[in-house]
DNA sequence: CCTTGACTCTCCAGTTACTGGAAGGTGTAT
DNA sequence: ATACACCTTCCAGTAACTGGAGAGTCAAGG
């Protein structure tokens, strides 16, 4: 018999611990003094706590190891837990892989830029939503202003026909870069209404999103795509779809100074 | 103006875990209704969060968190925190990558035994002990019992002789396997003794042992042996020394059922 | 105007696997 | 007798939330 620091020493589990786990009765001490209340254990108990101790070596959680202490546990539960712990174990690994990665363009990016970057950019999952929208090609640039005024022109004069509930912010999906540049302008609703006017109905499905919110004018958005769409190639995704600008604060005769936009990227993981 | 509920939805952060953060400082909602309570955020704290979303993202832990947002750090610092992080991760890594292989080395012993392995395996530090020791060569195996028991006696008589105090149970070092077999009885002791008679006195160093506790009689040693030079292959270590035969349990007349015997091998991870 | 349902508030408890400390009793060596 | 190491119980704290109770707030619908 061995009090429990001797105990503690053989083992090399702290005391503490080791009133611990008595307390939660996953490893009790063989015999308790009545008198003095005092701890004893005994050698036959070193097997059941090695095997407890190799098992948290593992990784298994404390309820999970009492589990696995159980002796009538077939060999087959055995293996279901393991393979189950092994399972998890990968998923942490390859976590903390990307986590690894993270940081080192995150290094990078302050190497470049000598402080934080301007813009962050974060992975979300958006929520499906309803939206009445219009399609338009933009045939040059300067004329993106007015297209897209009259595109929510429409919509919003559509919705008020049908008389639709508004859910939110207004949206515009970009639907093709470069010669024939697509705009799709959305609104959300809160119920479905007919489409008709060129105005369809649809929901926008859920997905993955890399975001950033951008404050101020347009002309500044070039910088603004530039740097999210560096994150997604450094970080590892790819561009799934078109992309998403939501106009979070936005009137069309505000201050662009005080316009938040937040562009959104639907990816996946390369 | 944003309620909490609207913005945790545009954020995707839950409204618990943002009343949190405001609680614990580390993220203020932008305005509070005196009459009510309610938290206001407005598209301004927008930047803070990402970044402070960004960084989550990252593994910090919160308290780092706060520090980085701190608008007067150097690059430097952030630099430092940041490359911090990446030793912790990899370390982090590297945990589990071990943690998988042990999974599996685990498995594999239930695959083939069909039950969990006889004999548990941990790996743990020992502290230095200090020892009278006397070591000889054991001519062939039948000769063992008779050599410790010299051994053992000749220490025993030694200690007694300069009245040094026994601090524990003795233990037995295995030098030289094969053709010259080589023993050392060593006796704990809590104070330095002159040596003598062919007793040494030393300090056996702290050391990183795989261990495993065997109950019974030595004939049963070698099935013992074979499981933990075959846990420590299985586990990627390599033996960095001679082994250790710790007799927790022992008396030369006593019955062999009820010896307890610790086998140790210095290891060290390949 | 009243009710309903969705939101919000604060406060408290629980999660994991311990760790630290206080106050008090026990055992052994000098 | 008195140190001193050791043991006991009980309470509090950790990190980052999560869940729930009980109560107040707000907007829409009847």
């Amino acid at each position: 018999m061995l009090k429990i620091g001797e105990f503690s020493r053989l083992v090399n589990v702290p005391v503490k611990t080791l009133r611990y786990y008595d307390e939660i009765g996953l490893f009790k001490s063989d015999y308790i003094d009545e008198q003095t209340g005092y701890r004893f254990y005994s050698f036959e108990q070193l097997p059941r706590l090695n095997r407890l101790l190799a098992l948290k070596d593992l990784g298994l959680s404390l309820s999970q190891i009492d589990q696995m202490l159980q002796e009538d546990l077939s060999a087959d539960q055995l293996r279901g837990m393991l393979l189950l712990k092994q399972v998890e174990l990968e998923d942490l690994a390859r976590d903390i892989r990307e986590r690894i990665a993270r940081v080192g363009a995150r290094l990078s990016l302050i190497e470049t830029e000598d402080k934080m970057p301007d813009y962050e950019v974060v992975i979300k999952t958006v929520e499906p939503i309803l939206v009445a929208s219009k399609q338009e090609a933009i045939p040059n640039v300067e004329t993106i202003g007015s297209v897209m005024d009259r595109l929510y022109n429409a919509i919003v004069g559509h919705i008020v026909k049908h008389k639709g509930q508004f859910a939110g912010p207004g949206l515009t999906l970009w639907h093709e870069w470069g010669e024939n540049l697509q705009a799709e302008a959305t609104l959300p609703i809160k119920k479905s209404i007919p489409e008709g006017d060129g105005v369809k109905v649809q929901e926008l499905p859920s997905d993955q999103m890399a975001c950033l919110v951008h404050h101020g004018g347009f002309e500044e958005f070039p910088r603004a795509y530039q740097s999210i769409i560096q994150w997604i190639e450094a970080n590892g995704y790819e561009i799934t779809g078109p992309n998403r600008q939501v106009h979070l604060q936005f009137s069309p005769d505000g201050n662009p100074k005080d316009y938040v936009t937040e562009i959104q990227f639907p990816v996946a993981k390369v």
